[in-house]
DNA sequence: CGGATTTGACCGGCGC
DNA sequence: GCGCCGGTCAAATCCG
């Protein structure tokens, strides 16, 4: 029994999200945001938004990881958590603490795999990563930003944030799209996992659309990179994303599903490692 | 003391 | 029209 892949949960969620306003890919002011729903006066301006087909990038990442709270460099503020229907773990929703960034997130664990945790990002940040936690200014790492540029046309940056997460030295990325859904669902296998089980299991669950690519560019990049935090995998995303999303063009969605797979102790190593490294003594 | 988190309530969409 | 469900708000609380 194949987890049904993420994509479907995003292809769900697209649906629901379809008839959403969204909170704005650009200019976005605080205090847009907070006229809040709430109000009704408010109403009839959500009405106006909806009736745009606009529709915000959306990541999902599937990590496998004990922890929940992936550092990816950004700030994340809590406003939420929920239990959904069909997962008895509740799902959080974060967002993005920076002033005037849009960008939100919610983190859920899958309901079978306790190890495995999905993220879902919506939105771009407006803004670069906050150097709180990346102790090095350098950390601008040339290739990534211009990758990020590129990307950003196509898909949101977040990812940028989001591969920072995984710090690994090799990738095995595998993404799968869903020919019903918009979303593209992308696994990171990260690190060379001896752990079969999981990953195996993963990787064979991905629909049969599913493609993969070794991401030796990547690899290549981390050997420049110096810090984790500084590391994305813009450049091979780049590549990867171009192809995926040019099959996946006819729809003219930007959502993207992504899954990283570490080692089992790597999900806590990963990160903690990030951590120490990025903050390091 | 300031900022982040927790948690119950509220809102709007959707299905029946 | 009603109830369910996902998402968000915001006051209270916790933590550094």
């Amino acid at each position: 029994m194949v987890e049904p892949v993420p994509a479907s949960v995003s292809d769900d969620d697209i649906d629901a999200g379809g008839g959403r306003p969204y909170p704005g890919d650009d200019a976005t002011e605080e205090e847009d945001l907070e006229s809040k729903r709430r109000k009704m006066e408010s109403a009839g301006i959500d009405a106006a938004l909806m009736g745009k087909p606009n529709r915000e990038p959306r990541v999902v990442v599937q990590t496998v990881s004990e922890v929940d709270i992936l550092d990816d460099g950004y700030r994340w503020r809590k406003y939420g958590q929920k239990v959904v229907k069909g997962n008895p773990n509740p799902r959080s929703y974060y967002k993005c603490t920076s002033t005037g960034c849009p960008v939100r997130k919610h983190v859920e664990r899958a309901s079978h795999d306790p190890k495995s945790v999905i993220t879902t990002y919506e939105g771009k940040h407006n803004h670069e990563v906050p150097a709180a936690r990346n102790a090095t200014h350098e950390m601008s790492a040339p290739p990534m930003k211009n990758v990020v540029h590129q990307i950003n046309s196509n898909m949101p940056s977040s990812i940028g944030g989001m591969m920072r997460a995984c710090e690994a030295r090799n990738y095995t990325n595998q993404y799968s799209q869903a020919a019903e859904t918009d979303t593209v669902s992308l696994d990171l296998g990260v690190g060379i996992s001896p752990n079969h089980s999981d990953a195996t299991n993963q990787m064979q669950s991905s629909g049969p659309d599913q493609m993969q690519y070794q991401m030796q560019t990547m690899g290549s990049m981390y050997g420049n990179m110096r810090h984790p935090s500084s590391m994305a995998a813009p450049a091979v995303q780049g590549n990867s994303a171009a192809r995926m999303y040019g099959s996946r063009e006819e729809k003219g969605n930007e959502g993207f599903t992504f899954r990283a797979t570490p080692m089992d102790h790597s999900a806590n190593l990963c990160y903690s490692s990030a951590g120490n490294l990025v903050m390091g003594p």
